[in-house]
RNA sequence: GGAGGCGUGGCAGAGCGGUUGAAUGCACUGGUCUUGAAAACCAGCAAGGGUGAAAGCCCUUCAGAGGUUCGAAUCCUCUCGCCUCCGCCA
């Protein structure tokens, strides 16, 4: 959410700004509406001083014995109006915040400017480009020939796009997701964490799910509760309305969890296999930094994402997201895509974003400065990473022409087998 | 699912429907004292909004949402959360 108090002094800049992710953007129904609101409020102020006044002095009365019951019906108008203008005031509001929410967050200088994903900017190739000196097959046929995934047996029991990991196929998916977690809670500061994977909607509103994606989302009608589409929606909100000291931050969070995805609009786009699914594990990272150095702490993100994919021998490529294709929460994101030479494509497995304090406003997540003074901190996350795109990269990067799958060396431990065959 | 209890500032814990944003204690910050520290003593210490150059002034907030009343932390209703007992269950 945009602090409404920077609408108000600089419209035009920061809608220039916006219109950089979403040319249809406007303000003026926001400011409209702010200066409005601002109006009634100073009415109802006024009246609501009024009246503590007089009630203040009827009990000073009172207790002297001299109470005075004249004034009675006078004060009944006046309560009556004050209901009135807050009811106003309420539904006001309300419709003043649900715009603000609507409202995607401002690209930060730094981002290159597009219209969409054509004009992201390629900021660096880390790709080796390993030989296959034969034609690869796709992560589908592999999965399909060595056993791994019963992609019929899930589309029975839950539908498209809900995989049966099986045998040594399942050993993979565990493997991956240990061998991520350890890495990440070796290597840096990381509190791992285990988390809920249903939300209440104030939780998805906060990192910018709802209200604006609801059709993203399932939700359970009875309990009004929401399957997470990332862990980063329960791990950020640990620190819903709460005031961090200067002292505790950083603070770095990490949880491995399943993840819900409807893809609604999507539909007939990668049906088959693992590239495009309804459900699926990712180990996420969650960062709360003091505002000055969130962009540092961006960069140390998706650092440390790529070295996971360095451990697993993967080709990739670290794309800078312009400003067309940035996400709704997002002032700046980095891509991490991996090749995957079966499909012939680069697989994003990775965004790593920074939101400044678009996700801390709406989740009231704040910190106290050395001043004492209480202001919004920074979030940021990254996937640390998807698996099911880089358990297909990983096969076809990594089979072999008769058939089999060498594990890299650093998976090697968390599977007990250094090939799949 | 049934029965009951509870929800007040960073924490603990008062609070008769009328200067209660809220006693008191702890914690924290500044000061006095001390060679230094501790102790003691003094002072300060919520967040949000409006207005203002600032000091200040005004408004809102005692889990959340409504209601009663001239006036609600205090009374009523609903919701949420926590606890205890019973039932069911991994």
């Amino acid at each position: 959410m945009i602090d409404i108090k920077n609408i108000r002094e600089q419209q035009s800049l920061i809608q220039d700004s916006l219109r950089k992710k979403d040319k249809s953007i406007s303000l003026d129904n926001i400011v409209e509406a702010d200066i409005n609101l601002r109006e009634l409020t100073k009415k109802l102020n006024d009246l609501q001083s009024e009246q503590n006044q007089q009630s203040k002095e009827i009990g000073i009365l009172k207790s002297q014995g001299k109470s005075d019951e004249s004034v009675f019906a006078k004060l009944k108008k006046l309560s009556n109006t004050i209901k009135d203008l807050e009811d106003e005031h309420r539904t006001k509001s309300k419709i003043l915040k649900d715009m603000l929410l609507e409202i995607p967050n401002i690209p930060h200088d730094s981002v290159p400017i597009g219209a969409s994903e054509k004009e992201n900017v390629i900021k660096k190739d880390c790709s080796k480009k390993k030989k296959i000196n034969f034609k690869p097959k796709s992560h589908i046929d592999i999965a399909q020939d060595l056993d791994l995934i019963d992609f019929e047996a899930g589309a029975k029991i839950s539908g498209a796009g809900f995989p049966l990991y099986k045998g040594n196929g399942a050993l993979l998916e565990r493997a991956l997701i240990n061998f991520m977690i350890d890495f990440h809670l070796k290597n840096y500061n990381y509190t791992e964490f285990f988390t809920p994977f249903l939300v209440k909607e104030k939780s998805a509103i906060t990192t910018g799910q709802l209200p604006k994606f609801y059709e993203d989302m399932y939700h359970t009608e009875k309990d009004k509760l929401y399957l997470i589409p990332t862990a980063e929606v329960p791990l950020t909100n640990i620190h819903q309305d709460d005031i961090l000291e200067v002292s505790d931050l950083p603070k770095y969070y990490l949880a491995n969890s399943a993840c819900f995805r409807r893809e609604a609009g999507s539909y007939g786009k990668d049906t088959k296999g693992l590239l495009r699914v309804h459900q699926f594990n990712k180990v996420e990272l969650v960062k709360f930094v003091h505002p000055t150095s969130s962009y540092d702490e961006l960069e140390s993100l998706a650092k440390q994402a790529t070295k996971i994919l360095d451990l697993l021998e993967l080709d990739y490529r670290i794309i800078e997201l312009c400003s067309g294709d940035l996400s709704f929460a997002a002032a700046k994101c980095y891509d991490l895509e991996v090749w995957a030479p079966g499909e012939e494509q680069w697989l994003e497995v990775s965004s790593c974003s920074n939101f400044e304090d678009f996700q801390s406003r709406r989740g009231n997540i704040r910190f106290r400065d050395d001043n004492g003074k209480v202001d919004y901190l920074h979030t940021l996350n990254g996937s640390g990473l998807a698996t099911p795109r880089i358990f297909a990269a990983l096969l076809e990067t990594h089979q072999n022409k008769d058939g089999s799958i060498t594990i890299p060396i650093a998976l090697q431990p968390y599977m007990g087998l250094s090939e799949i065959k």
